[in-house]
DNA sequence: TTTTAATTGATACTTACTATCAATACAACG
DNA sequence: CGTTGTATTGATAGTAAGTATCAATTAAAA
């Protein structure tokens, strides 16, 4: 038995924390991402969700994103990926190959920030690091 | 007199390297980033070569990525932003005020990634770090 | 100079959103 | 529980950042 899934309700608290309503469509947006596991863009919750307005889906996923239940982050080309968040203060690796996110905490990060703090002219307010890997799977598998 | 600007043969002779043409749009797209110092977008460029047209702006930008003459970087909300690149191995500041963007190059980041090696399944294909900060004139300057 | 493949630009299209605004529904109140 | 007011929704149109197409042009090798 690995790491059971979030469960829906610490979206749905972490969305009436901030004060918002509850619908039906948040719900759903919620449910489809809990169903999946790894990365997925808007689109994939919008064709999975037919009876959810695209408009709908996106601001939910912004909504998301700020509660800090999904983070949004990019591959290589710059196409916009979201993923669940599941650990505290983490980064990610994304597999070029097929796609796989997953998300990895490494304090080594955090002193490189501690590092630049003497660099860097001006106050750091945030950050962004990616990993880039081809992952075990892709590697074994025989294409590529 | 601080560092000279990286002459527009550095460029050229980049793009020359990659058995591409010489034309003088992409001289003038060449031009038009060093004229700059600090980020631009593809439209500030496209905007200041009326003369160019938009597809070759971009085409030519994305040549110059392939090429490490510039990078393309994204703001915190994701918007692209394009910088040149002076040094060789390095990441980026940005200013979330100003939008001032920096290089900087910092050798634990280096040990980040040898870190990870241990810690990420699969190989190591490449990575991006952005640090967001409010650079020294923006916390010196009065409003916000 | 000739030739030929690379390059260009106008246009239309795509992707990933965001703005608008009337209609709807959550949830607080009585 | 019913009323009510405001948050939310969805259809549609618009924006930003590109990419595809393809006939016309041009760099540069021969």
């Amino acid at each position: 038995m690995t790491t059971a899934p979030t469960p829906q309700l610490d979206a749905i608290i972490a969305l009436e924390d901030a004060g918002l309503r509850i619908t039906g469509q948040r719900r759903q947006v919620v449910a489809a991402i809990e169903r999946r596991d790894g990365g997925f863009t808007a689109e994939d919750i919008a064709m999975e969700l037919p009876g959810v307005g695209r408009a709908t889906v996106y601001r939910t996923l912004k909504l998301l994103v700020t509660a800090d239940v999904i983070c949004k982050l990019a591959l290589p080309d710059g196409t916009p990926m979201y993923s669940p968040s599941r650990v505290e203060h983490h980064h990610h690796s994304v597999c070029t190959t097929c796609g796989a996110i997953e998300e990895f905490r490494d304090t080594t990060v955090e002193r490189v920030l501690r590092s630049l703090t003497r660099e860097i002219e001006g106050e750091i307010v945030g950050h962004r690091m990616e990993v880039f890997i081809r992952c075990q799977t892709c590697l074994e598998s025989p294409g590529a």
